[in-house]
RNA sequence: GCGCCAGUAGCUCAGUCGGAUAGAGCAACGGCCUUCUAAGCCGUGGGCCGGGGGUUCGAAUCCUCCCUGGCGCGCCA
């Protein structure tokens, strides 16, 4: 908010110095706006002179003395200009330019936040994508919770945003599970069950052939294995749709690599590689020639037994992504699904698709800790923790806020121990909290039949106050930034920063005091954090209290 | 052996496409409630930013070579 406006001023000096000749109009835009770090160092300061310095091959110094030459009369927002260490030149602003972020947010309330990005985009988040052949686990929970948030972040920039669950109800590991429910089934009927070697050890098969047996009693044993496969399929999606339901993300769409045989598009695909001489046969395979794309082997796309490999639906999928005409597409992965990708991209561009419009989010794992050691966790022995165990723990807003804590590239360690006991010092409360005293505050002004309309805002003149102003006009360019490089982790910590600040001034001074003109304008000034607090916390899909 | 990610305070991690004197939370220690919510605040200590070399006015950030940890390198997904 009041960061852009700096930039104008100081572009407008680089403008005034070219056209006075003082330097050339290369430097346009390889320069930065920035705040700095220290105190006494201005409210924002520039490198211009010295990358000027470097480009004219002159004296950084002597550069920033012309510049603030060129500032002239500096108008309401610069107060004055200073010259700094190597050559910065530090930005002071008039004090009263701060109070004035508080209107627009007051006045735009839920919907204050980033301004839309220039270039809009029809964007295609596809996230979770587990097959059903279990609860979701902990990894799942950081994917589905990243993807939701990747998507909130970019509806907010004004993307249309369209989120989708891909999965597949078919093959191997589908068998196995139709396997391993008959065999369960025929087990609590006492009858010679047959459990596959590598088959799901969880006790949710158990439910599942449980009601199957309160269904039709005996009269499946000997019948198909479809018949298992679909109901487990069904019970376990009904499970992954609720659980996903419980921490509120939701699809637009839900895509079944089925659709993709029916359709002919399998097939379809080879034909296209083939008749581009990017397909041979060899043992009985088909080989897809990615050594002819720029990677180290060729893989196999259709197995000996006829069954195509997880690249060739992936590939299929990816160009129906393309033609139904997304702009930008979003796939969110766990880390162990990296070699797959450059495949896939190679396959969509012998397509002759842009694969640069696709971004694969890989996030690194979960680890999770319990009474101190690393819980070893196998899907198949189902000695995973569930999404909705971590929910039941520590509660949605929780679970939310420390997925999205640490960015995708970072390995998430996740204490059980101190999630649950941290009733009292979760971060997420420290933020939530925040929220409940200003609303309590509003309250008691309320009660107080206190107004604060046109409150004099000049008023507004201790460092606590200062502090808050200005993280709060940094909100919207984090935002778009977070969103340019979906980095929703940098959300959380704003709203940490922003909590505390608030945290700090509460302790030291009164909102609800003596002296009424000053009473209003801090209430403006909490009405505005309020907004903005509960406005990043919903941005995240976190809930913001007014009562704990 | 090859590829990707990570290595920053005792622990868990930020550090915004190279900026000034290195940041937060937790843990440790010492203070603050007759006052709008103490799920809070204030203060103290704590660092060869994994290591070497390089690029330049300037490096936690970029290049290169090592070390350590994680994930991969299937006719599994």
């Amino acid at each position: 908010m009041i960061k852009s406006k700096v930039q104008k001023f100081v572009d407008g000096c680089v403008e005034a110095g070219i056209a006075q000749g003082l330097w050339s109009e290369k430097l346009r835009g390889k320069y930065s706006v920035e705040i700095p770090k220290h105190k006494g160092q201005g409210d924002f300061s520039t490198n211009f002179a010295m990358v000027a310095a470097g480009i004219e091959k002159r004296n950084p110094r002597e550069l920033a003395t012309q510049f603030i030459e060129c500032a002239g009369s500096e108008g309401d927002l610069v107060e004055r200009l200073e010259i700094a260490g190597p050559g910065f030149v530090n930005v002071f602003l008039n004090p009263s330019v701060w109070a004035t972020v508080i209107e627009p947010i007051c006045t735009q309330d839920t919907s204050f936040g980033p301004p839309p990005v220039n270039e809009k985009k029809r964007v295609l988040v596809e996230f979770v994508s587990a097959n059903p052949t279990g609860p979701l686990s902990v990894g799942h929970g950081r994917n589905a919770i990243l993807g939701d948030a990747i998507a909130r972040l970019l509806e907010s920039v004004g993307h249309d945003v369209h989120r989708e669950y891909y999965f597949n109800d078919a093959g191997r590991q589908m068998r196995v599970l139709g396997q391993s429910t008959k065999a369960r089934y025929c087990e609590l009927l006492g009858k010679p069950a047959d459990f596959p070697e590598d088959g799901y050890q969880g006790e949710y098969i158990y439910d599942i052939a449980r009601s199957m047996v309160e269904e039709s009693g005996d009269a499946l044993c000997d019948g198909e294995l479809d018949v298992f496969k679909k109901k487990a399929q069904e019970a376990i999606f009904a499970d992954i749709d609720a659980t996903l339901k419980r921490i509120d993300i939701r699809f637009d769409s839900y895509f079944n690599e089925h659709t993709l045989y029916e359709t002919g598009q399998i097939e379809d695909v080879v034909k296209c590689l083939r008749s581009q001489g990017l397909v041979y046969e060899k043992d009985d395979a088909t080989w897809f020639k990615t050594s002819e794309l720029g990677l180290e082997q060729d893989r196999v796309i259709i197995k000996s037994s006829g069954e195509p490999t997880y690249r060739l639906p992936d590939i299929a999928y990816h160009r129906e992504k393309f033609r139904r005409d997304f702009s930008w597409m979003i796939n969110v992965f766990g880390s162990d699904h990296i070699a797959t990708v450059p495949d896939v991209l190679a396959g969509v561009r012998a397509l002759g698709y842009d694969d640069s419009l696709i971004t694969v989010v890989l996030y690194q794992f979960v680890t999770l800790l319990r009474d101190g050691k690393q819980v070893k966790m196998s899907t198949r022995k189902a000695t995973f923790v569930t999404v909705d165990e971590l929910v039941d723990e520590v509660g949605g807003d929780a679970l939310r806020f420390f997925f999205l804590m640490r960015k995708p590239d970072s390995q998430l360690e996740f204490d059980l121990d101190l999630a649950k006991k941290q009733n009292q010092e979760n971060p997420v409360y420290y933020v939530q909290y925040a929220h409940a005293r200003l609303c309590s505050i509003g309250r008691e002004a309320m009660e107080q039949k206190i107004e604060h309309k046109d409150a004099d805002l000049s008023l507004l003149t201790e460092p606590e106050e200062y502090a808050l102003l200005k993280i709060m006009a940094d909100y919207p360019q984090l935002v778009s930034g977070a969103a340019e490089d979906l980095a929703p982790h940098r959300i959380i910590f704003y709203l940490m920063e922003l909590a505390g600040q608030f945290h700090s001034f509460y302790n030291k001074h009164k909102v609800l005091g003596d002296d009424a003109e000053l009473c209003r304008a801090r209430l403006s000034l909490c009405a505005a954090v309020k907004v903005v607090i509960r406005n990043g916390l919903n941005l995240l899909g976190i809930q913001a209290p007014e009562r704990m």
